[in-house]
DNA sequence: CTGAAAGCGCTTACAG
DNA sequence: CTGAAAGCGCTTACAG
């Protein structure tokens, strides 16, 4: 023991410094542990008085190599800045604790290339799963990184896979007819693009919903790019034209950002002059005025839903994919405002 | 090697695999691989070819055991929803990954019990070094848990540790003089709590730049508790008194979010009739008007820093503790506004 | 109930 | 330059 003194200073104890001073197997002292087995009173009694001398604690590396499993998940996003992404890793984490699983974050920054190479480190750390918001709807580097993975948000449709996500073309119906019940007949749509199709899904709700008004000839979407501030510039420029829209669905977080940015850099008279219909709750919507009125996705709700589909994978890893979608909520808040009323104040003015 | 045909479609190829298709030692493709040792040119397109054969990708917990070291990084955050510890986190994946590290990211929720669990776990897993913003001033858990360890905006004073805070006397004294300089002398100030080191630093900075005034007779600080409601009717109930405040300056993120819902609760001329400093930035505060005024903390400098400090730590682990402090800057936008204009007129007015 | 041995998949001395 | 062996720190059959 005097030998291994010094080393102790050093390294930490392993199982077998404790087992040879409980002077039992170092099988006992893990079944111990572990529970695995069951072990008499008498050795355990000094497996635990070893345990709490040497302040052993076992390596989960070691651990996790013998047992084929890590006990960790990886979650891959492509923005950790985007609060609706941030509130979902938040509520992973919480979930995964509790059942007892580590989290290795990763992002993407929108990025694919960036997004396979994470992709590759995570895999080889042997996550025992993935929950996945890509970059794009399709994923040529999942088939090279076989994992038990569950698509959040984003690549719903990928085939073979599950796959959670709400349900974006009836969210994009609910609100468009929100802005249609308030009178208003021209209302534009912002989002940050087409390539992802929970927005191009979106889209379609919001046409789907302008036909039912019998305004399918009114439709009309404002691409403003992946930030905020582009976002902000191409909603300017559209409210610039001699016949603006009395009312903007921004379709997703950044574009929303950038709506209001638009609307309070025009110094436009806000929800008076245009409505804004925003997407993804934030805690701020509920503090400056206008109160936002937003489409909500169900965030606790696609968070629990992902971490119930990857514990149900890991338990039956053959079992068929499945796939959920989840309603979104209006909340209807001060930045959308009847039209019909001013319009037709307006109409009274003289010229 | 039919033999181990079936093994294959269920696992994963190893580098005895590898090995034995290349007909070559397993140390050989792990020379190849990591170019710890130079391997002739006719092993390595052998060795090279059988990894693109079999689809080989090295097991990194082995390879993690076996070199004692985990290249992971664990970061324990006390509330990810808070925009800046998102930011922080953001900006770390971002640094560890350029360097070759992997991110295990745990919450504590603020919570005590939970963070010392947490660092358990993490430690567990054998983590090279932690980046931690703790949920206390002193953690007596990582006593128990030694890895190389910097703090991160809490816990700065630990002796012992490296860390990386802001400057956050001297934010006080910016923010609090800047206020006094727009000719306020009823200055209160917001705070989740007194409970964390780095808010009575702020306080004490607001402190010191009203005695500078002249105004050490006016210090009034209000407590919110750790969520924007709690801070929101904190403040409402202070604005109600007879003799408010004509300035309000909230010394952290949560409180600044509680005293935006506060006055705008209260539907008070903003910024006319009371002026706001908030604390922390955040992309919405230059969106809906008043465009937010606040004392900018450099999040990506104190994530560089923090990283900085700890690939230090790592290459030397016997070296004194170091400690940093960064400055934070002034943003002045619109929701500070001069108060004795205002006051003056407001007193030749008619009771 | 308990132990000795083998092995998870790598990498690191040790020989040559 | 290359290989055979030992070992990182656990857990899992295999015996008893």
């Amino acid at each position: 023991m005097t030998r291994d003194g010094e080393k102790r200073f050093t390294l930490p104890p392993t199982i077998r410094d404790v087992a040879a001073l409980a002077a039992v197997a170092p099988a006992t002292v893990s079944n111990v542990l572990s529970g695995r087995r069951a072990v008499g009173a008498a050795l355990r009694e000094r497996v635990l008085a070893a345990i709490a001398q040497t302040g052993y604690r076992p390596n989960q590396l070691a651990s996790s190599l013998r047992r084929r499993r890590s006990d960790t998940i990886g979650i891959l996003v492509p923005d950790l800045a985007n609060p609706f992404f941030a509130a979902l890793v938040h509520r992973l984490e919480d979930l995964a604790a509790e059942d007892g699983y580590q989290i290795l974050l990763a992002g993407s920054n929108e990025d694919e290339a960036r997004e396979a190479e994470r992709l590759a480190t995570l895999t080889a750390r042997r996550i025992d799963g993935l929950i996945f918001a890509p970059a794009r709807d399709a994923t040529p580097a999942l088939a090279a990184h076989p994992v038990p993975t569950v698509l959040m948000d984003r690549g719903f449709a990928q085939a073979g896979f599950d796959a959670v996500a709400a349900d974006n073309e009836a969210a994009g119906r609910l609100g468009c007819r929100h802005l249609v019940s308030l009178g208003h007949r021209e209302i534009a749509l912002v989002a940050t693009s087409l390539q992802l199709a929970n927005i191009r899904e979106r889209v379609e709700g919001y046409r789907i919903a302008l036909a039912e008004a019998g305004l399918h000839g009114e439709a009309r979407v404002i691409l403003g790019g992946f930030d905020a501030d582009s976002c902000r510039a191409a909603v300017e420029q559209d409210l610039r034209r001699a016949e603006p829209p009395s009312a903007l669905f921004a379709a997703d977080y950044v574009s929303t950002l950038g709506a209001v940015k638009a609307i309070r850099a025009l110094d436009l008279a806000f929800p008076e002059a245009i409505s804004l219909l925003g997407f993804d709750d934030s805690d701020w919507m509920t503090a400056l005025r206008p109160y936002l009125s937003v489409i909500v996705q169900p965030v606790t709700a696609i968070a629990a839903r992902a971490w119930a589909l990857l514990r149900g994978r890991l338990a039956e890893p053959l079992g068929p994919a499945r796939k959920e979608r989840l309603a979104c909520a209006l909340a209807v808040r001060e930045s959308t405002q009847r039209w019909r009323v001013l319009r037709e104040t307006a109409a009274s003015l003289p010229p």
